[in-house]
DNA sequence: CATTTGCCTATGTGATCACAAATTGAGCCC
DNA sequence: GGGCTCAATTTGTGATCACATAGGCAAATG
């Protein structure tokens, strides 16, 4: 049966599927090793497999999906290694990202950043590993968004896909209800206008998680 | 008609068709701007849309090809601006590649290097971009897969993708028969161990051609 | 009871088709 | 001569189909 779509005007059917997945996947909302099939992703957005197939392709091609020889697809299941690394790259970048958003961030974005970070408190208070992972890359983005390096936060966002399954995981072993301390220091550096302070600020709250997977 | 493939045992038709794409565009065969069709890419490789449009949503996902609103497809034609940023992702990147490569690397690669950088000076002195553009690479992933780094490296691969087409150009607006400078002081810094040295020379390596845009 | 074998279903791949939208180009009007 | 209109063609999108193969489950075997 062909449908007539109705003229659609906001992006087409594998865009949507695309960002639907990929929000899960960043989100932490699918556990690693987790499997998916086209018929199965068509099946839940009532389309047939053709657009399903795309929007995967497209998430394997970021690393956000794992592809098997057999052509299966599965959220990642990643090595010990590979998670360093991985936080190896967030620091690079973000650190970059960070550093190129300073001279730029004025009250009006600290602010925003406080609010946000309250969210990020209140996840961690009620053990909502989604909605913490979901608001602690919202602080993360709406201050690298000051940086005016489109490319450079995508690639960092493409790193965050990667992690996405792990993170959950990682931090639905956290027990201790920690208030985001380094995005405190984060937000003192930015009103202080100390590079070096925010630089070191945000490598630490990028390998956090990766301390309690070593030590 | 329904072709039956015999039992292709080495990758989809999809994956061949990606390959070759990518390092066409990478190598710097392809003009910024050129569009594709999937029809046309299909005549091409002798197969239908199907694999054709997986294999550029693909390299569109990795930011080597360009899609605009109506869903065409071509190379793209980077602004000023995007590529001052990608040649920072570079240095940001393979600096670090380069300084993690830098304890691994013994007299064989250094040879090897050396050996490939010969193949850099005959390029130039030849005036054949393609071929400068892809010993070039060969160069400094020959150097980076001895950082241990995946992850990292298919990063900076992502990068020299997105560059592909406009290097090309640029490179091709380089008068002077230039031997790779930048080349011999990253195998010096290496045969002394010298890290500062590495990253400085790797720096200016990577930057170079971006001199020539903004001087 | 554990292991293996074999069949059946689930799944991915690629081809083809129908359709809508965009592009192009020729003809026409001012 | 230049700009506009409209139709023909090109092109991407999504659906559906045929096919090969991989995975899983059940029965048979030791």
């Amino acid at each position: 049966m062909v449908s007539p779509r109705p003229s659609e005007v906001s992006g087409s059917a594998h865009e949507r599927i695309y960002r639907a997945l990929r929000t899960r996947i960043m989100h932490g909302e699918i556990a690693p090793g987790q499997a998916l099939t086209l018929r199965g992703i068509g099946r839940e957005f009532d389309v047939s497999m053709t657009p399903a197939r795309e929007s995967v392709r497209r998430l394997v091609a970021e690393g956000a999906l794992f592809l098997s020889t057999s052509g299966r697809v599965s959220t990642p299941e990643l090595s010990n290694e590979r998670i360093e690394e991985l936080a190896a790259l967030r620091a690079l970048l973000e650190v970059e990202l960070a550093s190129r958003a300073l001279p730029r961030a004025h009250m009006a974005l600290i602010d925003r950043l406080q609010s946000i970070n309250m969210g990020v408190a209140e996840a961690v208070s009620k053990r909502d590993a989604v909605g913490y992972i979901r608001s602690n890359l919202e602080f993360h983005r709406t201050l690298y968004l000051r940086a005016q390096a489109p490319a450079m936060l995508a690639m960092a966002e493409t790193v965050w896909l990667q992690l996405g399954p792990t993170m959950r995981s990682l931090y639905g072993r956290l027990r201790r209800t920690e208030p985001p301390r380094d995005h405190k220091l984060i937000i003192a550096a930015l009103k202080a206008g100390d590079e070096p302070g925010l630089r070191l600020a945000v490598r630490s709250d990028v390998t956090q998680g990766l301390r309690m997977l070593t030590g």
